[in-house]
DNA sequence: ATGTACGTTGCGTATTTTGCAACGCGACGG
DNA sequence: CCGTCGCGTTGCAAAATACGCAACGTACAT
């Protein structure tokens, strides 16, 4: 591990706080001013940071450019945002589009609710493995094995009186979310949000995404989140023709 | 300045172009691979990287979540993006936002043109100085002093035929966009682009961003890029109505 | 003019970083 | 099955870099 690396990824840190001067940083790592100065100068040729008029440091638009690249190299983004952008306007409910990488669940898009009571959340943020809809339609596309694993690995933190508790309640509703193409997280990451999630498919099959929608229990129910489940499904849908994905003939038809 | 850092964030750019092995990157910063796994280690452990099952890296979600909070302490953003999502649906073509900061002008949202033939940019990008419509919005917003100053520091570098090419033609050419309230690039940055750029105000009357909108010569001709100046210049208003600004009362009125 | 606050520069040493050598694991070929 | 190759990983001592001290520079207030 690099200790001048750790440092100046705690600055960034900070700095996602707000404005801070040379001082106040240097306070923050325990070091002394110069050492602070040096690792600024370096994030600065870089621009992931920059310094105003009166001195104090903000990150800087270097940071879009890399997270820019960050996101191209997902397309799976770009072709779903203008079907999630839709469904956001014809629900008014906040979406989120979420993708399973380094073994984590991570928002990569995200479209906000028009109420003024919504769901926090925001880009790059995890989700939690055991308690969301995006992350059980994730992890419900992953082969049996690794499936089994991760529910293995998980720490499973009681979030509210709905949350699973264990690897075997977890692997027996991914099941379920397999058979049945969504998932449903019904106040089980917080207490009066309820989500349904829906998978995005490439031109493989894999589920390459997770497309949900959350809303607070003061504007629908849990009956009533589920009544916009088929606008989801018809939007997810969408995306994974986009990607490539045609869905199979039913088995009756091979009959023939 | 910090040479381990400056190597983490070459990693960081390298991995902006795809994937990499531990070895593509040991090569590229021409370090034992033992120095660069001590370094992604440290990446990792912030999630700016991830490694897939091949052993591969790829940027990481981290970034996001930094971006997010850069985008965050950016509220001109926010605010503008109902505006400017709207301007992009009604004409059809690339809008773009910028800010000044650091002493450069950068993108810091975009909504791209419905048309197959567009103009390459990307959030987190910087415009250059001389020769973008949105550059010389936020350059003329400057003080007269500072505004010389950076006209006295460019690199005036030809683009096109029509590049302004020295800090006097610059000059002349802010104080044009400072009283006629837009800017236009006429072919000045790409031969074929042509764009108009607005400033947006905040509370105190400072110019905060600039919005443009940018066609390809193909699409429409300079003249035609003019005629939708007055949607953008009503776009401009509304986002600068939102962030607090109040049109002065004109001379006139104020003889009563 | 003097003092304070805070950013900046140059230098030698203390600490961290670095690369070597060896190991571990999986895939492939004989 | 065994051996080799490719590539990731670990532990250690030496090399290199990072670090903090001391001093300086600038702006502001008294």
């Amino acid at each position: 591990m690099s200790q001048s690396l750790s440092r100046a990824l705690r600055l960034l840190n900070e700095l996602g706080e707000g404005p801070r001067s040379l001082d106040d940083l240097a306070a923050l790592l325990d070091v002394h001013k110069t050492t602070v100065l040096r690792l600024l100068r370096t994030l600065e040729g870089d621009r992931l940071v920059f310094r105003d008029a009166a001195y104090r440091y903000h990150l800087g638009a270097g940071l879009f450019a890399l997270s820019s690249r960050a996101l191209e190299q997902r397309p799976v983004r770009a072709t779903a945002a203008p079907h999630l952008a839709a469904l956001n306007r014809e629900t008014g409910h906040t979406v989120h589009l979420a993708a399973y990488e380094g073994g984590e669940v991570v928002y990569i898009d995200k479209y906000d609710s028009r109420h003024p009571v919504r769901m926090y959340s925001r880009i790059g943020l995890r989700a939690r493995l055991h308690c969301t809809a995006v992350a059980k339609v994730l992890l419900a596309g992953l082969p049996e094995a690794e499936r089994r694993a991760v529910a293995g690995s998980i720490e499973y933190e009681a979030m509210t009186p709905n949350t699973l508790t264990g690897p075997e309640a977890l692997l027996a509703e991914l099941s379920r979310v397999a058979e049945q193409g969504y998932a449903v997280d019904h106040g089980e990451h917080e207490t009066f949000i309820n989500c349904v999630g829906a998978p995005i498919r490439d031109a493989g099959g894999r589920v390459v995404a997770a497309a949900s929608i959350s809303v607070p229990a003061v504007l629908l129910d849990f009956e009533q989140v589920l009544a916009v489940l088929p606008d989801l499904l018809k939007t997810t849908a969408a995306v994974s023709a986009d990607c490539g994905w045609h869905e199979h003939p039913i088995k009756k038809a091979e009959h023939h």
